[in-house]
DNA sequence: CGACCATTTGAGCAGGGTCAAATCAGGTGG
DNA sequence: CCACCTGATTTGACCCTGCTCAAATGGTCG
């Protein structure tokens, strides 16, 4: 049922030496590099370093806050979600991770994570090992590039989450930002569920559960959204998207 | 008088062939090259690439949102602002940046700056080519490290920020963070002067001018620090901590 | 001295948080 | 098949932090 709901997730390549192989197309490097050209020996060498992880169940770590960096991982299937654990013992989550996203790019920063990954449902990786892609991207230009701008490219969404925005700004665009990232994978841009539960879109979005239930509920009675439990229907994406304002189309 | 306060900018090296350079040793990447065992003859190579800028007065602009992504750059002096201005013309600070640290990152996702990034006083800077410096990188597996380190460090900076922290933890974390960077650079940790305004900090932190003026007074009555003008004076930078609390520690 | 700008100070307001109770879906056992 | 339990979500009432608006202060530069 809900495995096929997912678009193709394998795509096989043929070689220029006529070898066939298996490359999972979801994660992001994949996507990426293809786009980029890179060609299809080199395709296959990134291939050779990928370490399939999984599948993971709801509330299985994908890595912990500590743990010594080792690897990088792009999620094939499922969410995961990344949080920290300050001294005070609050839980501050950083992001969801949906298939084809890459995470663990924080802790390239230091020898240890800095962060849990935990996955909210049934969750497939595909792990690279950091040294080894390192030194691959040294001699492909095109993967050291897609590396650069997948880090670049996070640190422009913590920038957009840092911005002080209100609640309603917040929550449109988190829907339309699913949405967009859904789509982009081959889901339903329209109508999609949420892995996550409301405290952990509230913890996200940093407002208080209580909150994040009265916007949808008034999203629901202005005609912006159809909400039932965690299933979510975009009924007007445009109206949604003059919500979010400057915090999407900047 | 400022120009004193200045540690060293400049370090003269001699190439394992005896030819002898000078290589600026206040930007990030020479200080993080050098520390992660770079030999000679690799930074004279990095040294090549480097295009020296400046010096830009308060108010001149380093690059502009929408310019074409060439070049990333590290600050050698003053301090620059780096920001955006959304559809509803609000400005938005994305960060300050002081000696030794590098800015247009963010840029390497997209083909254009996504901020502008203004001088805040006289500011000089190393440009380095992005193009050459991928290239040099992919030779260099320190230098590329040290790229992927920077972006990474990048990310965890703006996730920190984007946390639900108090008006005081940030300012406290604000002034700490201030102090800390400065004295890695050689400046005093304790006594400094503020380069921007408050409007600017407030901005930063998202918070309201008001606010920023009200704490700072606050903790001056309170006998944190000492406050005339732009010069600060951190008098008791541990309590400072317990209050900056867990935005700090973490 | 006076204009100008940044900063401070004061008073009042409100968005969103907190706390507590009600509701509801899903799982369990009878 | 239904009563019951559990944890998530919703709803209501109230409060507080930090914002807004407005005016005062004060430093700087012609």
């Amino acid at each position: 049922m809900r495995e096929a709901e997912f678009p193709q997730i394998d795509k096989s390549i043929v070689a220029d030496d006529g070898d066939a192989f298996t490359f999972c197309s979801t994660c992001a490097f994949s996507r990426a590099c293809l786009s980029q050209g890179m060609d299809k020996a080199s395709l296959r060498d990134l291939h050779m370093l990928v370490e399939h992880v999984g599948p993971l169940h709801a509330g299985d770590h994908v890595f912990r806050a500590g743990d010594p960096f080792e690897a990088i991982a792009a999620v094939r299937a499922g969410t995961v979600k990344t949080y920290t654990i300050d001294r005070d013992g609050r839980e501050h989550v950083l992001g969801f991770h949906l298939p084809g996203e890459v995470i663990g790019l924080d802790a390239i920063d230091g020898d240890r994570y800095p962060c849990d990954a935990i996955a909210l449902d049934t969750v497939t990786l595909c792990r690279f090992s950091f040294p080894r892609i390192s030194m691959l991207a040294a001699r492909l230009p095109g993967l050291q590039q897609t590396l650069f701008k997948l880090l670049s490219r996070d640190i422009g969404t913590a920038s957009v989450l840092a911005g002080d925005w209100s609640a309603d700004e917040r929550m449109a665009a988190f829907l339309l930002g699913l949405s967009r990232r859904l789509a982009a994978r081959g889901f339903s841009a329209r109508h999609f569920q949420l892995t996550m539960g409301r405290a952990d879109i509230a913890n996200y979005l940093r407002l208080a559960p209580e909150t994040v239930s009265r916007v949808l509920k008034r999203f629901q009675d202005e005609g912006l959204i159809r909400v039932d439990r965690r299933e979510v229907e975009l009924v007007a994406p445009d109206a949604l998207l003059a919500v979010a304002g400057a915090m999407l189309r900047d």
